[in-house]
DNA sequence: TTGTATGCGTTATCAA
DNA sequence: TTGATAACGCATACAA
């Protein structure tokens, strides 16, 4: 059985709410009581309670992090970008990759603070029960949820994507993607891709990547590579889509190429590409800041959208 | 604020500790009176508190799994299999990307009943401090830990891979593999390797993945080939290895390959090989099972070494 | 400046 | 069969 208070206390011989002051520096407590009981707590070992803490404060200081797909690079960075923002804001986060529903609900009992979601459809979106008791925040490019979401905007990135490759000179343009899906981050990508070739009056070709890791895309590459060439402009919809489609990728043939993500990795491609998307830090930092206020002023599921619009990069 | 058992007292005229029982179908109260309860519970969405149910039990129904580095898929699936292992005990899983001694201080905190820690080396090893307040298990091949470890014993499979390339008819093996690390996962099956094939008289290289992605090893390939040769006969260090390896195989040209990690990814490739290493489900099941009955019998930090034994299998 | 008392939501023991 | 009550570890309003 761990320390408690009490043990401190008696081990001080002062009371428990003494020390209990003492440890979060209350300027109640003498500078000079208060270096003894740190020393003593620090000396046993003393590690708070905070099922205890959070049955009186209402706070658990904890956020959830619902990530089922727990599997692509791009998202990985996401993750990592949104733990170092929350424990900047002082929250602790923990991933579960259970069902959505079956994760919120865990996160309900265990008292959390808030709930953040990678929206990727419907099998990820959280009922009614669960928003209205905690504070939750998506990420997607969804407009009509019952809970805010920061939403990407992939339909712009595609757009951006397009107007660049007409710009340097492109009539036809290949996507390269999740193609069968309901993935709506993926299926915006494609549908936005096809309405807005056919307004820009461009030729323009849907390949399927057959999934959305980089072996799929390779593989699903190999076999169509068979029958057809590539062109020479190209929109990958994601880093991982991109891995796949480099590997085909013979150097001696120039190609524009946009691919979607903007995550550091990029860095360390040594072919010039553009990409598009909104960086993972200003993700991260939106997701965590929305929550943040939410989880202040005690509002649940406000249907607000936080757009944040994508940036097309050229990395050479 | 959420529904509490007095809530519901109140809303079915009962009192509370009645209530309490009801919901755990304790057969101390009549069916009756239990079904009310229980309709009128779910009507209004009553949510437990594992705060204070943790206050009094001592048990939160939560383990930690500590895990920095969420980017490998070998892990990824052993993550997968680790969480449906823990849900049939009865457990939820969570996953901190935090370093290990602050995830686990965390953990700590919060009165998780266990964590699983996977062992990389030095920086992933948790203090006396965490493992003597809470049961903690390790994934890895280290054997002098002061907690236990599930121990898939590389060195073994490295022997095993080696004999088989030899039985084969190979006398010259190269190692694909991360060579300049500290992780010690890694330095086993390179020290193994080198030693064993000296002990064999077989011909080796070591050849650096610069790395465990699938594209640090595209890359290192890369240039790697660019002056030499790859072998006939080569032992690649695991999957993710593997596949950046597979992009540089020329199909006419037959290897004997053998691949660490033993997960059904493998089933998707079409080249025949080799997979040695302890199946993920094998590694879960066991890690689950030790940790369990440590958070029964209150054990914490004794220093036992759980020996897995990898398996050699063919991929067809 | 320090100590006492109350309550957070739950479980468990005991009394009714 | 049900209800009252203490206890879990802590924060905090209040009393000393």
């Amino acid at each position: 059985m761990p320390v408690t208070l009490k043990d401190i206390a008696r081990a001080c011989g002062v009371s428990y709410s003494t020390v209990s002051k003492a440890l979060k520096d209350s300027p109640l407590v003498t500078q000079q009581t208060k270096s003894i009981i740190k020393q003593k707590a620090e000396e046993m070992n003393y590690i708070p309670n905070n099922s205890a803490r959070s049955l009186v404060s209402n706070k658990s200081g904890t956020i959830g992090l619902i990530w089922p797909a727990v599997d692509r690079i791009a998202v990985t960075t996401l993750a990592t970008q949104v733990n170092a923002a929350l424990q900047k804001h002082g929250y602790f986060m923990v991933v579960s990759i259970d069902k959505p529903e079956v994760a919120a609900g865990k996160f309900l009992e265990l008292r959390f603070d808030g709930v953040i979601v990678f929206d990727e459809g419907p099998e990820t979106r959280l009922s009614n029960k669960i928003t209205k008791n905690v504070p939750v925040i998506a990420y997607g490019v969804s407009k009509e949820l019952h809970y805010p979401i920061v939403n990407v905007n992939h339909d712009t990135a595609i757009k951006k994507a397009v107007d660049q490759l007409i710009k340097d000179g492109h009539h036809s343009i290949d996507y390269v993607g999740e193609l069968d899906t309901d993935d709506i981050r993926q299926t915006v990508k494609r549908d936005t891709f096809k309405e807005y070739c056919k307004e820009k009056n461009i030729k323009y070709r849907l390949i399927d990547s057959e999934g959305l890791s980089e072996a799929s895309t390779r593989e699903a590459l190999t076999k169509f590579l068979k029958n057809e060439k590539i062109n020479d402009a190209v929109i990958c919809g994601s880093y991982d889509i991109t891995m796949g489609f480099l590997h085909h990728l013979d150097k001696k043939e120039p190609k524009s190429i946009v691919s979607f993500d903007n995550i550091k990795q990029f860095d360390a491609i040594d072919i010039p590409l553009y990409t598009v998307g909104v960086p993972a830090e200003t993700i991260a930092e939106h997701l965590v800041m929305h929550l943040h206020e939410n989880i202040q002023s005690g509002n649940t599921a406000s249907s607000k959208v936080i757009n944040l619009y994508p940036e097309l990069t050229y990395h050479q």
